[in-house]
RNA sequence: GGGCUCUUAGCUCAGUCGGUUAGAGCGCGCCUCUGAUAAGGGCGAGGUCCGUGGUUCGAAUCCACGAGGGCCCA
């Protein structure tokens, strides 16, 4: 502050002072009341109620546990871009939803009731079940509503979506019946993945990264062959328990088999497969081609067993046989594994399913009836070896896949189950995809790739609180009746409709219907439906497609949607289906995906490991807006390691703005600073000012792209730039200004400057940090301006000022950087403390444009170097060593081979004659081979290296060379500067305030006193100190006694 | 089993069209600046660019094979 401010009244300053420190989760929580005060919200829809259409569709979170970390990633992409559309002025719909039925949730609520198995279920009766799950889906909806709006996330909460509602089902059932009525709906026996202890089957999605190791007891059965005395066929599984329903045995056609003699009779396997068997040396008696085996037939392992006993059980041909494990032969169970299911299918084999939907063993099979196809593997080796028909069983370690809700082991068991058959839909849906913007691209392609690959839909679940399917197959016609929506229900009703609370079991199956074809009393299915088709559904009933065509023609298709990954295959995908099969068109036009969410080390998070972080505890340990900030600047393409530690990193970062808002609040109140007062022209302003204003506006170009771009990284990154050069070098280089400025003009161009790069970045931060650009905002704008919108949220995304921009400034002061940098290390290696003022600085650049633009810049680059002029380098010669290298990027097209020649030639030469050379003839000539050849400049990499011992550095063809010569002049400004900052840190240390006036004392030995008197005004004006006094002190003076540049100094001082 | 992709400093990752001396951030050591700054700046230590072979005047980069990780599909 100048000088003159000492005792005058300014006016009161618009700003209120900061905190000491920044404490993000009390700030956040006291925007957070400030928002709801002030419906804040709600004023922003208002605002935009008129404005252009942005849709976005929400990808429901499972109601069913307090949301994660890795949630609120997902939280902050949606909540950037709604912010920021809404900052361009859309209009936008703001619904959140949830899904809230379907395996997954079932699942929690057994594991709260203690349940383990469906049984369980039923006789706790399932309307009470149903309940229990609808409380389950209130409460976490709740929970993760509160935790949203923690996040800072905006949305119209009271609006919030739920798939578990009357009008999302009827919504599926609509589409089912389109379905219908283009014959995709079958039902069909099928080989599935199946969990026994959730009594379901699984569809190809959700076996997914659920492989894993396990032992299993593996086993070698021989099977005698029918009409061959003595000789078996050796088969080997790592299932026993699905030998009881074993029907034939296949062998590769092509393949070689040979019969093995051992002691108890001959044993037919692959000749491959022999070695591994028996070992070597087996004594082989016979050998057939595959093919040439496929008329026998043998004795099946579990023929004693009477849903067995009528089997004929043949040897059958299969190309996909191998003999790298096993025999070669390969036990085949057509209804208990999906492979033999396929096969049995293609040659008519009779298909035996040995267990029910729980994973026991049904009626028929004796002794095995009733008990868990998990828990039989010792009874049946057993049961084999007592029949006389277990060759060998060992332990094998394999990858087999498990439930990914409840861990257990799957099985593979053949059932009914319902399609909708895929073939007729995938090409639209390829078509559809590819009119989407994927981001990243690779999105496109594997969604692309899923299509190719898509089996028909299976979307029947043996479950209870889920969509009903509403399939009602008459048992006299036939026929298959879908019904499409509750009207349609109420009309073909004959029986139940008093008693159908919802679109739920056990009220469902309660209503009888008339088939449609037929008139017969019908029932429904008892399955419900996938949750894939819950959400799928969601752009048709969340925008009431079967009620308002207009509200459906304004929000469909979305603009835009946002998920992890996976959902390429799950949400997409089912939306997409859905959609196409509706409408003949995708439901988004641009899908952003982003990767997993793991710790920090690297480690996927799990609850079990300990290594998970409560979403709550997080945002009140580092803050939302941290947790935002770390997210929104994430590389979308690589996995996130997200914890404290990385949090902490970006708080630093964040600190740097603090500092840069906390000096200009300090000065601005202390100046009374009015941003409303006229503005100086920026061409007026100096060149830091203009400079600064330049680099703004290329910050809000990258940030408007990232963000139309759906890459916000980008602009993250580019923000965090700009922030560090606005503290380091915008505010370092013109921090005196606001205290000791040349004239009023150029203090007022100071802080109009940087209250204008505050409030434009605020901006242009708001939608990645909502809570702590409004608070800097509502003190920096609202405070000073009462008509101003009452939050930064109100206020326009800002539009970059081509009159603002200058890229001649921008190279410049990138060059003064750069000379600054250079002559510090130069400095540096010549041992001599920046604060002492030395001569001058030689600067070497390439040209003289660029010479002309650091001359341009001067005063920074003094300043910052601490030397009293700064002199172009004329020769160099003295200070550096040459080194002429080839430009390999140049001469290896020219000389091929030779070039090693070259380089050797360049090397012989004298190279600071030959730099002479270069430099007075513009050309170099070398002896190559007898010839002479001649070398242009561009041909040739001459590189600098500064000599030892001058003070000399360089960098990318910048030197700068300091004259470390100090004369008694410089020595004296040195000492003076050595005062000043002793008495600097007294002061601080005395905890005055930066603008309180001192009484100073200085004692010390002769050459202070001579310092003194040369620079006695000057120290006194830099430390505010009204008078330099001899004498004694108060008792009550501050006291330091440092030692500066050799010499005990006393300082002493008191608040005047 | 097929396809895609990755492997670079203690950690997280850049590295353009192949150019001969491979970089950044974090962390570590030394020095330094500070009238906003727990910040900033400089220097340094730290590398078998996964391995082997090939193409080329020249390979972290291109090709082949192999190893390991990830993803997608079967």
């Amino acid at each position: 502050m100048s000088d003159d401010t000492a005792g005058t009244t300014k006016p009161r300053s618009a700003f209120d002072p900061l905190p000491d420190e920044l404490d993000f989760p009390s700030m956040e929580r006291r925007m957070l009341d400030l928002w709801a005060a002030e419906d804040t919200f709600e004023r922003l829809r208002k605002k935009n109620a008129d404005g252009p259409r942005w849709s976005f569709f929400d990808g429901p979170i499972t109601a069913n546990n307090p949301m994660g970390v890795h949630h609120a990633w997902g939280r902050t992409y949606k909540d950037v871009y709604q912010r920021y559309r809404a900052m361009r002025g859309y209009h936008q719909r703001y619904q959140n939803g949830f899904d809230c039925q379907g395996l997954w949730l079932e699942v929690e609520v057994e594991k709260d009731l203690g349940f383990n198995s469906k049984r369980d279920i039923e006789e706790f009766g399932l309307e009470a079940f149903a309940d229990a799950c609808r409380e389950r889906v209130e409460k976490f909806s709740g929970v993760q509503t509160r935790q949203s709006v923690r996040l800072g996330q905006w949305m119209d909460w009271d609006d919030s979506y739920f798939t578990h509602s009357d009008n999302n089902i009827e919504h599926i059932w609509h589409f089912l019946r389109r379905c219908n009525e283009r014959g995709w709906i079958a039902a069909a026996q099928r080989a599935m993945p199946w969990c026994a202890r959730c009594g379901t089957a699984l569809s190809q999605h959700e076996l997914i990264d659920t492989y894993e190791e396990v032992e299993h007891d593996a086993v070698y059965v021989r099977l005698p062959i029918h009409g061959r005395a003595d000789t078996w066929l050796l088969i080997w599984t790592t299932t026993p328990w699905t030998l009881a329903a074993n029907v034939a045995a296949a062998v590769h056609p092509d393949l070689t088999y040979v019969e093995v003699a051992a002691d108890d009779g001959r044993y037919l396997l692959a000749e491959a497969a022999m070695s591994a068997v028996f070992g070597e040396g087996a004594e082989v008696v016979a050998r057939h081609q595959g093919a040439d085996l496929l008329d026998l037939t043998y004795d099946g392992p579990f023929d004693d067993l009477p849903a067995v006993s009528r089997v004929t059980h043949r040897v059958i041909p299969w190309t996909d046989v191998g003999a790298d494990e096993g025999t070669g032969v390969v036990h085949i169970a057509p209804g208990a594994g999906e492979e033999d299911f396929l096969l049995g299918q293609d040659l008519g084999l009779e298909v035996l399913v040995p267990i029910d939907e729980n994973g026991n063993y049904t009626d028929g099979y004796d002794w095995l009836t009733g008990r868990d196809a998990r828990e039989v593997a010792d009874d049946v080796v057993a049961h084999l070896r007592r029949r006389g028909l277990l060759y060998r069983h060992h332990t094998y370690t394999h990858r087999y896949p498990h439930c990914w809700r409840c861990h257990e082991e799957l099985v593979f068991r053949v059932d009914d189950e319902w399609f909708i058959r895929a073939d007729e839909v995938r090409q639209p849906m390829l078509d559809a995809a590819a009119t989407v913007n994927w981001t990243p691209e690779y999105a496109g392609a594997r969604m692309a790739d899923w299509l190719r690959n898509m089996g028909d839909w299976n979307i029947s679940r043996r479950r209870y609180w889920g969509l009903p399917l509403p399939f009602y197959p008459c048992r006299s016609c036939g026929h298959l009746t879908v019904i499409g929506s509750k009207a349609h229900l109420e009309e073909r009703a004959i029986a139940g409709m008093d008693q159908l609370r919802e679109l739920h079991r056990p009220w469902i199956d309660r209503v009888t219907i008339r088939c449609e074809s037929c008139e017969a009393p019908t029932k429904r299915i008892d399955a419900v439906g996938d949750a894939w088709l819950d959400a799928g559904i969601v752009p048709f009933s969340t925008l009431g497609y079967l009620q308002n065509s207009e509200e459906f023609e304004n929000w469909y298709p979305a603009d835009f949607i946002t998920e992890m990954r996976e959902q390429i295959r799950l949400w997409f995908y089912s939306m997409l289906f859905m959609s196409v099969t509706i409408q003949n068109q995708s439901p988004y036009q641009s899908v952003f995906v982003y990767e997993k969410l793991n710790d920090e080390t690297g480690r996927a998070m799990h609850k079990s490991w300990g290594n998970a972080i409560d979403f709550g505890e997080a945002a009140e340990r580092m803050g939302a807006d941290v947790m935002r900030w770390l997210y929104a600047g994430h590389n979308p393409l690589y996995n996130i390691n997200f914890g404290y530690g990385p949090a902490t990193e970006v708080k630093r970062r964040m600190l740097t703005l603090w500092n840069v808002y906390s000096f200009f609040v300090t000065y601005a109140r202390l100046d009374g600073f009015d941003p409303t007062a006229p503005r100086i022209p920026v061409a007026e302003r100096p060149d830091l000012d203009r400079w600064a204003l330049s680099r703004l506006q290329g910050l809000i170009d990258t940030m408007t792209a990232s963000l139309d771009d759906y890459l916000v990284y980008r602009g993250v990154q580019a923000a965090q730039e700009f922030i560090e050069e606005l503290s380091n070098w915008y505010v370092r280089r013109g921090r005196r200004r606001y205290w000791k400025s040349d004239s009023d003009d150029d203090k007022q161009a100071a802080y109009q400057t940087l209250y204008e790069l505050l409030t434009s970045l605020v901006r242009l931060l708001a939608p990645v940090m909502p809570f702590w650009t409004d608070d800097i905002y509502q003190n920096l704008v609202r405070r000073a301006d009462p008509d101003a919108p009452s939050s930064v949220h109100l206020t326009e995304w800002p539009e970059a000022d081509d009159a603002l921009r200058d890229s001649a400034l921008d190279a410049a002061m990138a060059l003064a950087q750069q000379v600054v940098r250079v002559g510090r290390a130069a400095r540096n290696s010549a041992n001599v403390k920046l604060r002492q003022p030395l001569g001058s600085a030689l600067v070497r650049v390439a040209d003289d444009a660029d010479w002309d633009a650091v001359m341009s810049l001067r005063s920074h680059v003094l300043d910052e170097l601490n030397v009293k002029e700064l002199r172009r380098m004329t020769s160099e010669h003295e200070l550096v060593d040459y080194q002429v290298r080839p430009n390999y990027r140049a001469l290896g097209p020219r000389f091929g081979r030779q070039v090693r020649q070259v380089a050797a030639a360049l090397a012989a030469l004298d190279a600071p004659a030959a730099v002479r050379e270069l430099d007075d003839l513009g050309s170099l000539h070398i002896e190559l081979e007898g010839a002479t050849e001649t070398l242009e400049p561009g041909d040739l990499d001459v590189r600098r290296t500064p000599r030892e011992g001058f003070g000399v550095a360089e960098q990318d063809g910048v030197i700068v060379a300091i004259a470390t010569e100090i004369d008694d002049e410089l020595a004296h400004e040195g000492l003076a500067r050595e005062l000043v900052h002793a008495t600097q840190g007294l002061r601080r240390d005395a905890g005055l305030e930066v603008s309180d006036r001192i009484h100073l004392w200085l004692d010390g030995p002769a050459p202070l006193h001579e310092t003194l008197a040369a620079h006695r005004s000057e120290v006194a004006a830099e430390v505010l100190a009204v008078q330099v006094n001899k004498g004694e002190p108060p008792e009550s003076a501050a006291e330091a006694t440092p030692t500066l540049n050799g010499i005990p100094v006393k300082v002493r001082l008191t608040r005047s």
